[in-house]
DNA sequence: AAGCGATGTGTTTGCGCTCACATGGAATGG
DNA sequence: CCATTCCATGTGAGCGCAAACACATCGCTT
């Protein structure tokens, strides 16, 4: 492929635009629907025509403007159209540490559905969970930038003086759980939960333990309400509730203080991550996995077959979350006017693996 | 950099109360400059100018600007900006597989570096590494809606075909090795996998075998090299090379068949995560890490010390990545041309915990 | 034969903003 | 005192595109 547009255009020769036969000649400014024009002998308005797949536009006139498109590498220019449609074709995405497995991976699969969309996405990563930091991110993406946003793992949305969405449409992710403020994609973390403690009490333990991700992660509240839910129901014993931040370190922390209990012989952890810790440190307190006790995390990050022992764990399904978010925001952005907070759900599944046993007694 | 537009209308009046005041304008329009400028009783140039910072505004004018934009809740429009200054205050960034933890540091990374220098980021994750995917990904991000793009991880750079950069300023995360047709960052992979082995060979291992990552990963080859040299140098013999994709998985297979080399002592491998995989077949095979086979990874993820046994890795400064590469794109789109390809390096660092031992003989 | 809609194309206009320049008034100088 | 700077502000134009409308031309009906 020899392509003559692939120098880099030595220097700006100013001026002298020759219309030379090669092609994108490097004059300043890129060719423009004007310029295609004139080269393929149409006004403006037909160049418009084909680069949006008009369909009044006959096939010969087509041809023509599109091998002038292509003879001067014309490219649309997005700024142009936005301001003439008011649609910029773009999403805007919230998120937080892209350290955390499932923002990245919601992130994405956002991405990618949006790009099969014919959306562009917009990132920002707000540095803090403070109401300041979103609503700075959100206000910056709102500038007439992105025709929508999505907000993943938002744990500070009920705080008071948030106000988003000033008619911008909007998608939460796990968000808040109650109410309907916002549409919202939901990975049904109570399902999940759910499962992950009963799959223990029905091994045989006697009662779950539970290490939690951040109180005000709205995600890990759900995790710990049903986790809480399913043991009464069962009639089991509810112990405390100890949290860490997601992070292995937080898991190994509170591990320690978890192994200190001598009765403890299941514990389900709010994700992968924590689980790694939590074993880590039963692993130092001489508490065999899952001889004397049970594990199991959520996520299932890819590693988490290869922990020693392999991790039993709620697998996510975050491409379809992804998928679910841009459908719905775009649903948003095309009938207009939101419907009611809607709340789509994507279950999680249980991956069982060796991390989990019937209990040594 | 304070830009008043970026603040948020505050204003609590949460209710669906339209922008009151004025209360002219039925319209759906959200207000513009001109708007702005009929309420402060001045031209809308004069609002463009304290939009923008400008100097010569009266600081009295300014207030009252300030004012009213306030009032209507004014933000500015991107497209408009975009199309009237030929900038877009955007950057691109191509990612792939965001499941790999180094993409999704240096994303974020670079994802505050931007924001930070009033740059908002646009990301597309190519779906493979085919040349196709990132061509494509590259014409829709430069479809002049962004001043320049950041390419991370890219394994298909030097094939033939693939033509990158008409004119817009690009950088490359760890790019081509060799060649400077890219500005590059590059995180000295030679001097981290040299360093990794070094640690191993001072240990009094007899050699050091290796677990790389794929093939036509630049990364890879780079680490995969600087091992074979560092041996060399040392006169250690060198064993057969062992691939994997990265992944968890990838190690552990590969893992298998290096736990069949019975005179296997310590072994480096490309990342953490297949570092784990490979932990997990050695212990399968009944090898005790470190007692019979220490294990060095690279990467230094946030669990790498929860592995049993805490992992001895090279930390990677993905934050510092992040900036350089926004920083050195930041140059190319100010100073204009881009100066010759250059190369910029940030190194990693040797963490050391208890995966690595002296051989045991 | 006149009427009609469908079709293909051109013309005009304006999206919201910033540029280059024009203006007018205050401060300065000889 | 007028000429000269300097400042604060206004004016007009145009960035590239698509919506709205105007207008031919065709084929088909009635």
């Amino acid at each position: 492929m020899t392509d003559p547009t692939t120098h880099p255009s030595a220097e700006g020769t100013p001026g002298a635009g020759s219309t030379g036969s090669g092609g994108s000649t490097g004059s300043r400014r890129p060719p423009s629907q004007g310029d295609v024009a004139a080269v393929a002998g149409v006004s403006s308005q037909t160049v418009s025509r084909v680069v949006n797949n008009r369909a009044n536009v006959d096939s010969q006139t087509r041809e023509r403007v599109l091998s002038a498109m292509r003879m001067l590498g014309y490219r649309a220019n997005t700024a142009a159209r936005a301001l003439a449609t008011g649609q910029f074709h773009t999403l805007g995405v919230i998120s937080f540490d892209l350290t955390a497995h499932g923002n990245a991976r919601t992130l994405e699969a956002i991405s990618q559905a949006a790009e099969d969309a014919g959306y562009s996405v917009n990132v920002t990563c707000a540095r803090s969970q403070t109401s300041g930091a979103v609503q700075q991110a959100f206000s910056t993406l709102t500038n007439q930038a992105v025709d929508g946003v999505i907000l993943i793992e938002a744990q500070i949305l009920d705080r008071p003086g948030l106000h988003l969405s000033h008619g911008t449409p909007l998608v939460v992710v796990d968000g808040e759980p109650d109410r309907r403020r916002y549409h919202t994609v939901d990975s049904n973390q109570s399902a999940g939960a759910q499962t992950a403690t009963e799959h223990l009490l029905q091994l045989g333990h006697e009662t779950v333990w539970h290490l939690a991700g951040p109180q005000d992660a709205f995600s890990a509240q759900r995790r710990a309400t049903a986790w809480h839910r399913t043991l009464k129901a069962a009639g089991a014993r509810v112990p405390p509730v100890f949290y860490g931040d997601w992070s292995a370190c937080s898991g190994y922390l509170a591990g320690r203080e978890i192994a200190a209990h001598k009765d403890v012989t299941a514990v389900f952890a709010g994700n992968d991550h924590m689980a790694l810790g939590l074993i880590r440190a039963l692993h130092e307190a001489g508490r065999s996995v899952p001889r004397e006790v049970s594990v199991v995390g959520y996520d299932d990050v890819a590693e988490a077959e290869f922990f020693l022992p392999p991790l039993t764990t709620m697998r996510q399904n975050f491409a379809e979350v992804g998928r679910q978010c841009v459908s719905l925001l775009l649903d948003q952005i095309h009938r207009g006017r939101k419907s009611d907070g809607a709340m789509h759900s994507v279950s999680p599944q249980l991956i069982t693996r060796s991390s989990t046993a019937p209990p040594r007694a």
